[in-house]
Formats: structure tokens, C-alpha cells, sequence
DNA sequence: GAGTATTGTGAGCACTCACTTACTTTAAAA
DNA sequence: TTTTAAAGTAAGTGAGTGCTCACAATACTC
């Protein structure tokens, strides 16, 4: 009675990160579906059978894009038993690789798109998330406490850092060496004054 | 012999406006040349005889947001003879007047388009400039010296902030109360701890 | 008033692109 | 082998959109 199995979630796994790949290099209107299907060497209307439209593709692409970052740092820090270095671990990291994965490609994109309800909300709880995972790792690796500026704002000021970090490699605004440093001198500051 | 003169130099003046309150509100790609045509109420095609083309009428945008928002620090200061208040001043303002003029969702929009070099530019000079008037205004309302964090790097980490704050804005991360708070804290960080 | 270039009108072209439809082929289950 | 739905093909639809054109009206200069 029953013909094949349906393997939708399957393809959805398989075609999901060259999704992101392409709307990371290309952002959400200039990626075509078009463009899509054939990158993922299928018809345009498979990738409908998997995702009800478009932007059902980027939301995915979006949502998985943050679970890669998250897990990234997990990896990272996985082997850092030493609370004190992880948040210049950390800091050093996204120094060093910023701009690599497209993942503020991403978010511009979605900011310039942000009347969508659906889309505002996700990005919205990415971000909380994302602010969340920085005061833990600020929080974690400190011991003396200071005043003034409360670990929570120094959190949005590093993720602030980060988006103009990331503007800069844009724009070419700083060379590689300069960025670098600003990065590092900036996350300091705050880490240092929060508390 | 001469028929009637050209006014165009007038009209894109008295245009300009309507153009950059559109792209503000819409970003790029959702402003279509009809739209602005309506809301300038004219025909699409004398947009075409103001402006090559739809990007041309971007950049313009671009470029006279920012002169405003030059010519708005300007005025603020102008009445204030103290150097010493005046960071405080642009702090205190900028931490209130966040996200009026959608002055970063053109930047968002010009972001994601960024593989257009004419776009590039325009943006990145803007970024320059907006760059050398904060740092500007960091070492003129200042007296004691302070070392690890320049000034300079400290001014690209209020940029980031403002930035991360018109995102919380657009996302409402926070509400307007945090928000000022979280500004005016990360921002006097970055000031204090520069030199 | 004559001549001229500007300003305004309205239609529409050429093209892109998200999404669909009608159909054939395939393969698993019974 | 037969049945049945999934997987794949190919073509197309319709809405949008940047941009143009042919032409009429206007108002300035001489």
C-alpha cells in the first residue's frame, strides 16, 4: 500500500547549508530562487516541495547560521577548562576571523527586509540568544567586581564592537592589522570596566 | 533665441528631501521608482531627467543624510563655548535620538548591496568623515591623558554602539529606558578609558 | 507673436523573478 | 506485478519594476 518514504527532511538537511552559503554571499534579494536551485542542482519547484517560500528559506538559513555560530564557540571553548581565558579566547577569535561566515551579510540584509513580522522575529531572538551567550562568557571568567557599567550593557557594547567590526572589513575602512587591534583594545576596555 | 531655463538644479533640491525620507522608510530595493514618483508627485521619467538612475537617486540620499546629520552636530554645539560638556552633550543626544531619521536603515540597505562599488565608496567616505568628526569631538573635551585605548579606536566603538543600538531599535531588544541607559553607560566607558 | 527648449503626460517595453502546473519517471510496499 | 505517492522535468504565468519614447503643453527669449 504505501510507495516510498517521504525523504524531505533529508534533502532539507542536505540542501541547507549551500542555502546559507548563498544567501550569506548574496544576500536575501539578489538571491534568486532561481540561483538557489541551481546551486543546489535541483528544479526551482523542489525547493518549493521543501520550503513554502522564499523567505521560509531564508528564515532556515538564518536559524541555522546562528546554530553554527553557537556551536563554533562551544568548540572553542570546549577545551578551555580555564574560566579567566575564555572571554579572550573569545575575543581573540572573533578578531581574528570576522566577516568570514557572511553571518552580518546576513543580518543587514534582514534589517534592510526588518517590516516582515516573521523575519523581525527571528533576528530578534537570535539576537537575544546571542547576548545571552556573551554575559555568561563575561560573567564566567571573572572574579573582582567593579561598578558603573553592568555586564549586560558591555555585552550589547561587544556585539556592537562586532557590527562595526564588521562594517569596517566591508568598507575597508581599517586595514587587517588595524582592525585587529581596535577589536581587541575596544572588547578590553569593556570587558575590563564591566562588573 | 533661448527658450525658457533649465530648473533642474532646483527641482532635485526641492526633491532630494522626499527622495531620502522614502529610501529612509523603504530601503532600497522596496523603493520603487513609482513610489517615488507619487510621493514626490511627479511622472517617473522627470526622476530620469533629474537622475541617471535609480541609484544615482540612492547615493544622493546617502550623501545629503549625512550632511544633515553633520549640519545637526553643528548646530547642537554651537552654543556650547565648553569643550568639556560637548561629548557629553552628543552622547546625551545621540542616546536620545536613536533610530529617528532612518539614517542606519540606509546604511543597512547600502550594506547589503554592497557589492556595488559606487555605493561602497559613497558609504565608506561617509563612514570616514563621520569617524573624524568623533574623534574630534573625544579629544577636544578632553584634559587628562589616559594610555592602552586611542581615541580613535574608542570612536569606531561609539559607532559600533550606535549601531547596535538602532538595531536594538529596529528589533526592540530593549526598551527606551535600558536602551539610554545601556548607551550613555558603554559610551562614557569608551571615552573615559580612551587617551 | 515666432521659435525653442523645457516641462508634463501616458503608455508601454524589456526583463526579472517568485511561484505554479501538467506531466513523466521512479521506487518502495503489498 | 500492481499500486501509489514521491521525485524529477519542462514550460509557463503573472505581477512587478527600472527605464524609455512619442507627443502635447508651456513659458521664456528675441
Amino acid at each position: 500500500m504505501m510507495p516510498r518514504p517521504s525523504q524531505i527532511d533529508e534533502q532539507r538537511k542536505k540542501l541547507l547549508p549551500i542555502v546559507c552559503q548563498t544567501f550569506s554571499e548574496l544576500g536575501y534579494r539578489r538571491t534568486t530562487t532561481a540561483e538557489l536551485a541551481q546551486r543546489c542542482e535541483v528544479r526551482e519547484n523542489i525547493l518549493y516541495r521543501l520550503w513554502p517560500d522564499k523567505k521560509a528559506m531564508f528564515l532556515a538559513a538564518i536559524d541555522d547560521i546562528f546554530q553554527s555560530r553557537a556551536e563554533m564557540w562551544g568548540q572553542i571553548l570546549a577545551d578551555l577548562p580555564d574560566p579567566e581565558s575564555r572571554v579572550e579566547r573569545l575575543i581573540a577569535y572573533e578578531a581574528q576571523h570576522q566577516g568570514e561566515f557572511g553571518f552580518y551579510r546576513v543580518i543587514f540584509t534582514a534589517l534592510a527586509e526588518t517590516d516582515d513580522d516573521e523575519v523581525r522575529d527571528s533576528l530578534s531572538r537570535m539576537y537575544r540568544q546571542f547576548h545571552k551567550l556573551v554575559v555568561q562568557q563575561i560573567t564566567t571568567g571573572r572574579k573582582g567586581e567593579r561598578n558603573d557599567l553592568t555586564v549586560s550593557d558591555a555585552a550589547w557594547g561587544l556585539i556592537g564592537l562586532a557590527t562595526i567590526s564588521n562594517i569596517i572589513v566591508e568598507l575597508s575602512l581599517l586595514g587587517p592589522r588595524q582592525r585587529k587591534q581596535m577589536f581587541a583594545s575596544v572588547a578590553q576596555a569593556l570587558v575590563k570596566d564591566a562588573g
